[in-house]
DNA sequence: AGTTTTATGTTCGCTATCGCACATAAATAC
DNA sequence: GTATTTATGTGCGATAGCGAACATAAAACT
């Protein structure tokens, strides 16, 4: 293993950059080891760094009361979290929790703030994310609006994959529930009416998608339309 | 009445900018009369122009299906409709549908995006108001996911009453039921209950206020919760 | 004045989800 | 190897909301 002096930048909003902002960034990129329910702001958190996932997976939360509270987006290699600071804002309004465990880039809020000021390109894909988060958090209280807890669990899951790039992941029912708002019983039947479709397996935490094309069909159309807008921003 | 030369600005986003920065963008700013039920954009349609609201109400609905959509945020003189633009996007993700009758200043997005970049007072106020409108948008998806329909109807005629301040305004069941997401005989329900509580009054479209502090208590925290946070952005 | 339209109200059977309590079984600890 | 913890499963009564069909009453139309 080498120093941390060449990091391959595997966070897919700083690779669309020019290579030039790249360098200029990457002075104040911090690779950091994220763990399975790391906090990395609570609502109305000062928010210190912001954090560029590379393998990791984290979930934005927000409360209507002391114990309850519900996903409201998701970010992985594809975004940032901590795009307040992007519009000028240090307080996060979310509950950021890192959802899979692995590796980001992290750069403090005053580097950030700075680098971000400088460079156009970084601007653009920062707001066309915070577009797109909106987007998904919008979709998401439509989704909570309409549809059951299977066809909500099935989206939730693909989109995990698409963001962790792998069928398979760690994650008990009782997290499950928590960032869907509903009952861990309410998964454990939505899982299984899964299991039983065959379209995953799970056991203890492991999940498996073992059918996506079915997984697919089974979710609402929530998953399909923000998927859609994601992948066009990337062209 | 004067020409339109003299245009008093009652929008409070564009209030609250520098002198400098209004006689620049009133070069471009033009009133227009909005009706109930007129649409600015769909989803999915370019963005041609943005709207800063004086008395009016915008709704900003997200669709699931070709019947079935839900109200995600509302807009009044607080912020403008159109928000993509600022993040650089043309396309606008939600229907924006007038829900309340009055004026906005209008102007064209090539004007608006001109402007933008060369005002930074513009470009903070709407950031700001973006990340309002973000936290909006999150907190109804968690009203949605864990709310029942009275009290989400009792925040919602607070969340108007804030935006167009009066404690009357015009709004069929049958409208109130397509931006909760719910069927009319629900908000037939809802209302009821509220009526007699002695909360509100209503008949055929006409919806009154008669108990403001009692309507609070009755709304979900969900009302307060975004109201203080709009309440400190402003400070 | 009578007809039509619009807004609101009622009823009913059905389902998803809730809260709660308890049951089982795999993994971990000692 | 037994005990404990963790993850999952089951059962049950209660309820909010659904879809659909029908009822009433105020406005608007002519």
């Amino acid at each position: 293993m080498s120093g941390p002096k060449k990091v391959a930048i595997s966070n897919r909003l700083l690779a669309s950059l020019p290579k030039k902002s790249h360098k200029d960034l990457q002075l104040y990129l911090t690779p950091i080891a994220l763990e399975f329910g790391d906090l990395l702001y609570e609502a109305g958190d000062q928010i210190r760094h912001v954090y560029f996932p590379e393998d990791c997976l984290v979930s934005l939360l927000t409360t209507v009361d002391a114990n309850r509270a519900a996903e409201v987006g998701l970010v992985g290699s594809e975004g940032m979290v901590g795009v307040p600071v992007a519009l000028g804002i240090a307080i996060s309004p979310f509950l950021a929790v890192v959802q899979g465990a692995g590796t980001a880039l992290r750069m403090k809020t005053v580097d950030f703030r700075r680098e971000f000021g400088k460079s156009a390109a970084l601007q653009s894909a920062l707001f066309r994310f915070t577009h797109l988060l909106m987007i998904q958090v919008a979709q998401t209280a439509a989704c909570n609006r309409f549809h059951v807890v299977t066809q909500r669990l099935a989206r939730w899951l693909l989109m995990t994959r698409d963001r962790v790039h792998a069928d398979e992941f760690v994650l008990t029912q009782a997290f499950l529930a928590r960032m869907l708002g509903v009952r861990r019983v309410g998964v454990t039947e939505a899982a299984s009416a899964l299991q039983k479709l065959n379209l995953i397996r799970y056991s203890r935490g492991n999940i498996t998608i073992i059918d996506l094309p079915g997984l697919e069909a089974t979710a609402c159309g929530c998953y399909e339309k923000v998927n859609d807008l994601y992948a066009k921003a990337k062209a």
